[in-house]
RNA sequence: GGGCGAGUGGCUUAGCUUGGAUAGAGCACCGGAUUCCUAAUCCGGCGGCCGCGGGUUCGAAUCCCGCCUCGCCCGCCA
């Protein structure tokens, strides 16, 4: 592949196979358009190119709009543009059908093209080099107050996933967990980390009879163990004031920025330490940590007050609590103001995380958070308090719906939740189970790793397979399932091409990749299934980009499904290793490129390709 | 009450941003495929007033208005 020139062209046309044809189809359109009259853009053209239904054509333009502009009847202009345009590079041929102008690739050449491209890019097809600004993606910042449950997780594999494929469409991106350490959560669960549990008081220590020791003992994570405490000392500070008044006196001294932050933030770290390690299970991992207090020490919570104070747009309620009028922004009418400190002078959560954002805004061109819809309400009044101080910049928002469960909400508090470290052992314990049976032959090391990938891959592709604003309820064999709609179909799929690739001694290392066949060579028909399974594997490039503008991470689920699904039926009907001369190598190479790109689709989803299974 | 989000076959869901030609899947159910490259697969069947009503348009699941249902938020908590 090395060897053969590159068509000239856009950079563009070495990304995404469809480039060219629909620039050079658009630009016989645009000229046709001229012709008739018509005084608009390029662009505009192009925009309107679809995908017209199976047996029309590849392409599509509708002239209905254009007519009317043109005065004409719409089947009329799409004859007149048709006749107009005579011959386009890479197409058969351009007809018109009713109001329609459909529009027929030269299948052989696009099929091949494509093909090539994908064995030339490798790992690469799908992704753009860097070259765009650099974002900076918050996500997950769940409270370190123990364990994650599944409903907070989807905020991860949301995260990300967007950060894995803006990071593909050639965006620098940087992912932060901002760590809540201030606030009353957290200061509770110092507090009682801060006494030796045989000293707690009794009612704690009845609701906890098994925890004796100040540390996690060997084998327990720390998020679980630490986190056990959170409901009943919660519960007991709440009823007793003289607790109540310990836990904010601990948390007050850390606000002032005045308390010993190394033995503060022991707990808190500790169980940040153990969601970490439940999250890269799934492979999200980030680059940057803000620890909430940190942004108190340096000083910007500071600044960011005195900015504030100084606006006009400051709103100071009479007991002297400093805030911003949110009306504006779209706050409600019976509580219009957000506060960014108290009467006394302290600060809260608003103010932090204004000065938080201001942080972003000079580390990235482009902030970028993931939030529950909970959280709504909230950046609407992050956006009057940015405005307060001045502060033109916005960040973008990636809202998701809950997790619920089928009895309702996951209430940490009532008892009532899903934890995620249990859901991947459970995937982890059925997707062994299945291997026993399925794979004798492998030993047990293998299935073991095998099944991890299975078992997380599950569980994440579940919680990235809708509509993110969608809610999802939880339902444990659904999140489990192992066919259809789920990893283990793409990874099943993954794993039929690479043992083929195997057989075919084409493992797609270096030098090793079947050669693509040139025009010559390659059969001039092709089976159904074989077309439908290019025209999928042409389809990543242009899904990358629309969902690196928009979040929509989901469609990346569903296209990697599509895939599997072509790849699938070509799979059970085509025989490749028994194909002989130009067909076997056509088909080494359809099952070649199968693989790369459901690698890369899976990689783009964070989970796990698999080479056996 | 207000604001925001969601309503598509029995269940789950894609398509809605940018209106386009028979609304696409998975699960469940029924029936089929394995002397052959991994049956976690494939093929066929069943099943849809796209929440309801109106409007815009040559054309509406998609845009606009109203209504209904569900969820979330509405603290000097975070």
């Amino acid at each position: 592949m090395a060897d053969e020139a590159p068509e000239p062209g856009p950079p563009e046309d070495e990304a995404d196979p469809w480039s060219p044809a629909r620039r050079h189809l658009s630009q016989a359109v645009h000229l046709a358009l001229q012709r008739e009259g018509f005084a608009g853009t390029l662009g505009e053209v192009e925009r309107n190119l679809g995908e017209p239904p199976e047996g029309k054509g590849d392409l599509a333009f509708p002239a209905f709009r254009w007519a009317k502009a043109l005065r004409t009847t719409p089947p009329l202009l799409a004859e007149r543009l048709a006749g107009a345009i005579g011959s386009v590079p890479g197409f058969a041929r351009v007809s018109a059908d009713g109001g329609f102008l459909n529009a027929d690739l030269e299948a052989l050449p696009f099929h091949l093209s494509t093909l090539a491209m994908i064995a030339r890019r490798g790992d690469r097809y799908g992704s753009w080099p860097a070259t765009g600004p650099s974002v900076l993606l918050e996500h997950t910042s769940a409270n370190p107050t123990g364990a994650l449950h599944v409903g907070r997780s989807r905020n991860g594999v949301l995260g990300d996933t967007y950060a894995r494929v803006l990071r593909a469409r050639g965006f620098p991106v940087t992912t932060e967990f901002y760590v809540d350490d201030l606030g009353r959560q957290a200061a509770t669960l110092v507090w009682i980390w801060s006494i030796p549990p045989a000293q707690w008081p009794t009612e704690i220590r009845e609701a906890l009879p098994l925890v004796t020791s100040p540390e996690p003992p060997p084998g327990a994570k720390p998020d679980h163990y630490y986190g056990q405490a959170y409901v009943p000392a919660f519960a007991y500070m709440r009823a007793h004031p003289e607790a109540e008044s310990e836990v904010n006196a601990l948390a007050n001294r850390v606000e002032q920025g005045t308390g010993d932050l190394r033995s503060y933030r022991r707990v808190p770290q500790a169980i940040l330490e153990g969601i970490l390690s439940s999250l890269a299970r799934m492979n999200i991992r980030f680059d940057r940590f803000v620890w909430e207090s940190d942004l108190v020490v340096d000083g910007s919570v500071q600044r960011v007050l005195e900015r504030l104070a100084r606006s006009d747009k400051a709103h100071r309620a009479e007991d002297g609590a400093l805030g911003v009028d949110g009306r504006p922004f779209g706050l409600p009418e019976e509580s219009p103001y957000v506060y960014a400190t108290r009467a006394d002078g302290t600060h809260l959560y608003p103010a932090r995380d204004v000065a938080y954002h201001e942080g972003k805004f000079e580390r990235a061109g482009r902030v970028i958070n993931v939030l529950g819809q909970d959280h709504r309400l909230h950046v609407q009044g992050l956006f009057a308090l940015l405005d307060a101080v001045g502060e033109s910049r916005r960040p973008e928002t990636l809202f998701y719906g809950y997790v619920n469960l089928p009895e309702g909400k996951m209430t940490t508090r009532g008892g009532r939740v899903v934890l995620l470290d249990h859901v991947l052992d459970e995937g982890r314990r059925l997707a062994l189970r299945e291997l026993e049976t399925r794979r004798p032959e492998l030993s047990d090391a293998e299935r073991e790793e095998i099944a991890e990938k299975i078992g997380h891959s599950a569980v994440r592709y579940h919680l990235l397979r809708v509509q993110p604003d969608k809610p999802i309820v939880f339902r444990w064999e659904e999140a489990l399932s192992f066919e259809g709609k789920s990893a283990p179909f793409l990874q099943y799929a993954h794993a039929r091409a690479a043992s083929l690739l195997r057989k075919g001694e084409a493992t797609g290392g270096p030098g090793t990749a079947p050669r693509v066949p040139s025009r010559a060579e390659a059969p001039s028909s092709w089976d159904p299934r074989e077309t439908a399974l290019v025209r999928s594997l042409s389809r990543l490039p242009g899904l990358v980009d629309r969902v690196a503008q928009d979040g929509s991470v989901h469609l990346l689920a569903v296209y990697a499904h599509d895939v599997a699904e072509r790849f699938n039926e070509f799979y059970q009907s085509l025989r490749v290793l028994d194909a002989e001369g130009p067909l076997r190598q056509l088909r080494l190479a359809l099952v070649h490129a199968s693989r790369q790109v459901l690698a890369n689709t899976l990689d783009l989803l964070g989970l796990e390709p698999l080479e056996r299974m």
